[in-house]
DNA sequence: GGTCTGAGTTGGAAATTCCAATCGAGAGCC
DNA sequence: GGCTCTCGATTGGAATTTCCAACTCAGACC
């Protein structure tokens, strides 16, 4: 753990090549990295929320129900991994406060997210029905997550296989 | 935790509804309930080796190097969701073992697996090449992940949105 | 009987998470 | 100045989870 007071305020993009360590170091499995950046406990809560358009520190708190300790700590590791960046903000008679924005990395985390929403409405749904929906926003039409071709058109499911790639091993 | 000696082995449809408790326990957000089944360390990667096609205890516990209490746990639960099912095979000249599949359900985590296969390769790549890809099973053609309209159209990552659904509240 | 093998179990150390109490800098008040 | 309030953040310690290694158990083989 590193005091975070120390962390990078701007370099999120080197971040990605720093802190976390794209590159060559770490795991070669892509899932296994993306893991790294969001696997532990409350992390894609925060980017859940961040793609709802929370940002600030007591909006995470309270929405989550996490404990603060934890809070600051996933917070200054997705600033570090790029995910979300630091921005400070004054509301008009307080001091200046942190605010944790998506970047172009953590918007790409969408894709996760939508992921899961799809996968939990299909396969275990709550009785009480979605807490959230996938939509285009500029038109509201429902969207849904799927395989597509080159071509841009959507494969049924069943279709798409995970292959090895070119830095396949057998213990990934 | 079960003996899982005493888990059902057909019932895995059931088993979404009764042990991980579809329904109208647990959290309404959907991102939350899919993390409840696979949020856990391991989970999704031994998901992963089974979208690979492993299937047997010692497969699993060569590819992931995880340690075989973690393992026979993180299989136990991921039946109990009826994610893996749990079938008895019996090679030449061995006592009958266990292996496990992946159910419908479990086949549907390709989705998330996918997802984050993804954004590993676009925001966190490993340098030394790709070790999964997403084909089409029958072609071999590459194959992304992407929002679709109700027409199967895939339209731009920015334009999805998520938005609270019919149950959503300011806790999610 | 004795040995081997693979799946699972157990005991205890290490790491992580949880929870509650506390800190500290800046703002407002008097 | 001195006092209080707020809110990110930190700290201490309990509870939970993960890790690691040794062990058990059942069936196959000799």
């Amino acid at each position: 753990m590193q005091t975070q007071s120390e962390a990078r305020s701007q370099a999120d993009r080197e971040a990605v090549g720093g802190a976390v360590g794209a590159g060559d170091d770490g795991p070669r499995c892509q899932i296994a990295r993306t893991l790294e950046v969001i696997g532990e406990k409350w992390s894609l809560l925060v980017v859940r929320d961040a793609l709802r358009g929370r940002s600030r520190f007591s909006e995470f708190r309270d929405s989550l129900g996490a404990s603060t300790d934890i809070l600051t700590d996933r917070l200054a590791k997705l600033v570090a991994a790029g995910v979300l960046e630091k921005r400070a903000y004054r509301e008009a008679g307080s001091r200046e406060r942190s605010s944790y924005h998506l970047t172009e990395s953590g918007r790409g985390l969408a894709l996760v997210a939508g992921a899961m929403i799809q996968w939990g409405d299909t396969f275990n749904p709550y009785a009480g029905g979605r807490s959230s929906r996938v939509v285009d926003a500029a038109t509201g039409a429902p969207l849904r997550l799927a395989f597509v071709d080159e071509s841009g058109r959507a494969v049924p499911d069943s279709s798409a296989a995970i292959v090895p790639g070119p830095a396949a091993r057998t213990t990934w």
